[in-house]
DNA sequence: CGCGGCGAATGAGCAACCCTCATTATGACT
DNA sequence: AGTCATAATGAGGGTTGCTCATTCGCCGCG
């Protein structure tokens, strides 16, 4: 085998990458049910049986068509916070990025849900897993330098920073108005903050009514059985 | 017409409850594309044409089944949040609720996110707005009576709210554990204060003496039964 | 009581579309 | 050139959403 000519695997990984670029550009067009496996394989060069070799089958190509869309999230959020160097910092490039990213590719985040059945751990919902560990990568060594607090459960903050991001961009696009991202992240990061740095900036002396209200709970429990 | 006796329009109305209601129940278990209309409209005592009757498409009657569940939502809210009295204890009473909810009929909501297609004003996505205004009117009533800040910008904050709760109930289901909704009510409210009442710190005293009156009534209520 | 009229309901049939599989093409290695 | 494994093809099968000509059920009127 030469340079320049191509190997057998190499061919197939092309063959590959075609199908599933003709496959996001239909799904993005029409949405998943409405995109029609034979226009997909005419617009790869490819006959309609040869989808199914490289997979299993409609939903499979769909799933491969959003599990690349993550892969390239992840790989320019990585990009994104490697140039800031607090995790605050990092935090804030991470917002921005996000935000600016999903509002860009809005349809194809969108799509990614669609799938989103089963509620399993290996189902489609792991694309996101990658990116999500960006943002737990931060916060551990937020934690681990003391810039915010050890108590702080990662997983919860994570649900607020991504949920806000997600509705956040949803708003615009309905509004349709021109993005405003600046003050979604302002805020995002005033919540974050307030949550990571508990009895910081906020001066939290241990509030009367909380406790009171705490008590009260308990009670309420108690009563409830 | 006597009682007892169903007008025409009665049954019609009835009719379209059954096929909503079996549409619910077919969606729920295989999913959109897996249900199929002839399923329905046996489980449904109809023929299947008569589906066509009633709604449009496939997508429509999913759409009505989306719907219903939207305003049921909404409703349960309302009741949630008519037992608080400040604009503080509601917002709890809302987070509360919402998140318990949507964490029972997780298959519903997740499911009114399969149509969520064309991001348009009156698209589906609108089912929300009912719910959504909800928690503007309480954001609105605290800025009025000067328990919030006026700077804030409810959609903003609406957003963190909504999304917050959302991905947690996601990973809180993903997880598999024991579902702790506490820890995600705190967070939530740690956040939305934050951003609610910027630059407050623990200026809260004035509000102490109501929230404490606030929770020695919910007391007397519960002493009561 | 019979009858005509009208909206509601039916379900066989059509068209669209995903997927299979028997057949053919490709190209690497003797 | 011949052989063989692997890749590719596309016509056909099976399923399913939807239509439409037909039938049904109810009501008022003569």
């Amino acid at each position: 085998m030469t340079v320049g000519t191509k190997t057998k695997r190499e061919k197939l990984a092309e063959r590959e990458d075609a199908i599933v670029s003709a496959a996001t550009e239909a799904f993005l067009e029409k949405g998943m049910s409405a995109a029609k496996m034979a226009e997909i394989a005419a617009s790869a060069g490819v006959a309609e049986g040869t989808l199914y070799l490289y997979f299993k089958n409609k939903e499979a190509l769909f799933a491969a068509v959003v599990a690349r869309h993550w892969e390239s999230l992840t790989e320019g959020a990585t990009a994104a916070i490697a140039k800031a160097d607090s995790p605050d910092d990092q935090l804030e490039a991470l917002a921005r990025y996000t935000l600016r990213r999903i509002l860009a590719d809005w349809k194809l985040f969108e799509l990614s849900f669609v799938l989103h059945y089963p509620v399993k751990e290996d189902g489609v919902g792991s694309d996101r897993r990658g990116y999500v560990r960006i943002f737990d990568q931060i916060v551990a060594r937020g934690i681990d330098r003391g810039t915010f607090a050890p108590e702080a459960d990662p997983r919860l903050v994570r649900d607020l920073f991504f949920g806000t991001i997600e509705y956040a961009v949803r708003s615009i696009l309905q509004t349709g108005k021109n993005p405003k991202l600046e003050p979604v992240v302002i805020m995002l990061l005033t919540a974050v903050r307030a949550v990571l740095k508990p009895g910081q900036g906020q001066a939290r002396t241990p509030d009367h009514a909380e406790r009171i209200e705490a008590a009260v709970t308990r009670l309420e429990k108690l009563a409830e059985r």
